[in-house]
DNA sequence: CATCTTTTGAGGTACGTACCTCAAAAGTGT
DNA sequence: ACACTTTTGAGGTACGTACCTCAAAAGATG
């Protein structure tokens, strides 16, 4: 049976309200005391019991993911993602609400999160880029003791608690050796696209992609990144110039998640011309495109555990208690048409 | 606030004793009542709360993992995983014991399983091949109310309640296409490398893989199966014989987890002659070989997932509570160098 | 209608923790 | 030794559920 309070309050030779005054840190116990029941504790590897806890004390988790407002699948795969959690979480003592916030404009982002206080939420999970406004607004949070996560792109320099999300850097070479291995031919030309090169993870991607095509596959060439700006006409019109321009190309490697009108362009081409395409994020869309054999291969992150893994995080954090950073983990899970869930 | 019991004996008009015995089955209360009763859950969209059930009913989940007790490297990481789970498992009111089985002798096993008992036990997460002696072993335990999982490789005929585990079809087929995609050339030999052929995973990633080199890379052969039946030494003579035999080599294709004298052999090979080498399970020395580039892909299942989700499926097939199958679903994932974690 | 059985209600205690009050004890300074 | 403050103890109630007992009400049977 694992040990109560009552049981540290026996060993510790003190009365049960004082092993309560040490455990929740209030105030009118000396330090002597507070040792000794450190010590019963200790010895006794008491942990408390956070459900019958959180009944005592009514404790409802309250938290908001922050999330995107421009529309893209990816955007639209977390909100139905968080939806489907937020409608099970009560169980857990968990108020789950979204934000939607306006990624593009700092200051209208950085207005968003300052109407958030830690007297109506206990933890924000953000994807947003990083600016010295929403710096400022997540330091202000973090000292107001609200647990904050970075969703999907980290957010480094600031005060946020947890990253979760993939190293993009690392998910950048693994497209890279994919790449490498799967065009034929010994020599060639590869289109790199993107939404926009102002993104963290599109750059860490990139970097990561020609570290890896320079060293191990120095015989392909890979091209300056086409940036879209979320303009899917622009996209069609990038990749058919640059397919006029070079008859070498032999590769497509999309660092965003704007692949839609992407493979509107490759079902035009003759299959034995198709360059071998790699994208990011496993959506409606690019499985389809995996299953008829559009795209080759996706580099993904299952969306499922960002959103409970951020939960437990940010639960952790309100309750202090320690996680396994092991299981919190996400992975860069490489999807081919065979191995579709 | 979600609605508690109260809650329903007011909204049905009757007592909370009612309340409590239509939730738990007791006996003593007309058909009319329940179903009274049983409305008012449907509509306040009553759930239980189950921290405070368990609290109140002092339950705790006693779980048994049996894995075979035979050395390898995927039984070893299977057991210390585990055995870190076991470790912290005790916050959720959970008790875990393994139970080492001898999965090669049928009578023993069975007479292992027999030993356990709905009196001792609330659940089973067991890795054994499927003969009738566990199947019988199994039914008795399903009766008695003893959760059953099959871990890792499924029990399809068995009264089993869950599998968790990958579809190893599809992970033969998936390891195909890399084949097909990494080995460049028109023509070569993949020697095909297990165990033993008897265990069915084994027979569904030979057939995965099969259909995926026939169907799409025609100009490769798949050669007979070598079974090493777990002896080092026999994997060493068999893959040298088959070396000195065909000069056409281009792939290996280990189907189970002994690979440690494989990489062995293949460190003697000029690196320009190394054929492409894709294994099964992520081990502390597959992920070496990774690294070294003795080894080009490692399909693999997070045993961590795999023993979490046992737990959660054992639990709530004992509180006879829905899960969501999609966070269960065990993913076949695709470890290159460059997504180690 | 009396008797017996079934159904229902009212009330209690318990789980482990949080948080409260009040009095007693221990320590402090003069 | 005095008043004074700080520390500690004892006891209570509450959270939502499980499980228990006993009595009252409702229904069935003769």
């Amino acid at each position: 049976m694992r040990p109560t309070t009552h049981d540290i309050a026996k060993a510790a030779g003190v009365s049960l309200a004082t092993v309560d005054r040490v455990i929740n840190e209030r105030p009118g116990v000396r330090d002597r005391t507070i040792e000794k029941v450190k010590q019963a504790i200790e010895s006794l590897g008491y942990v408390r019991d956070v459900s019958a806890a959180n009944l005592a004390r009514q404790r409802t988790y309250r938290f908001v993911f922050a999330v995107p407002d421009a529309y893209s699948e990816f955007t639209e795969l977390l909100h139905q993602t968080i939806a489907t959690v937020a409608g099970t979480a009560h169980v857990e003592r968990t108020e789950i609400s979204t934000l939607p916030i306006p990624a593009d404009d700092p200051h209208a982002l950085a207005a968003v999160l300052n109407q958030l206080d830690a007297d109506t939420v206990d933890g924000v999970a953000l994807m947003a880029p990083e600016t010295p406004h929403v710096r400022d607004a997540l330091m202000r949070l973090t000292e107001a003791g609200v647990a904050v996560a970075a969703l999907v792109s980290d957010l480094p320099n600031t005060s946020r608690n947890f990253f979760v999300g993939i190293d993009n850097i690392a998910a950048g070479k693994t497209a890279g050796k994919l790449m490498g291995r799967f065009v034929t031919g010994d020599s060639g030309s590869i289109i790199v696209l993107t939404n926009s090169m102002q993104a963290t993870d599109s750059i860490e991607r990139r970097l990561g992609f020609d570290e890896v095509i320079n060293t191990q596959f120095s015989h392909l060439t890979v091209l300056p990144t086409l940036e879209a700006h979320g303009d899917p006409d622009r996209v069609t019109r990038l990749v058919n110039a640059a397919f006029k321009q070079r008859r070498d190309i032999c590769g497509i490697y999309s660092l965003s998640s704007g692949n839609r009108s992407l493979t509107g362009c490759l079902t035009q081409l003759k299959p034995a011309l198709r360059p071998v395409t790699i994208v990011h994020e496993l959506t409606t869309h690019t499985e389809r495109a995996l299953q008829q054999g559009t795209v080759d291969a996706v580099i993904t992150q299952d969306v499922g555990h960002i959103v409970r893994s951020s939960l437990r995080l940010l639960r952790s954090h309100t309750d202090q208690i320690n996680i396994n950073p092991a299981q919190e983990r996400i992975r860069i899970e490489i999807m081919l048409k065979e191995n579709l869930p």
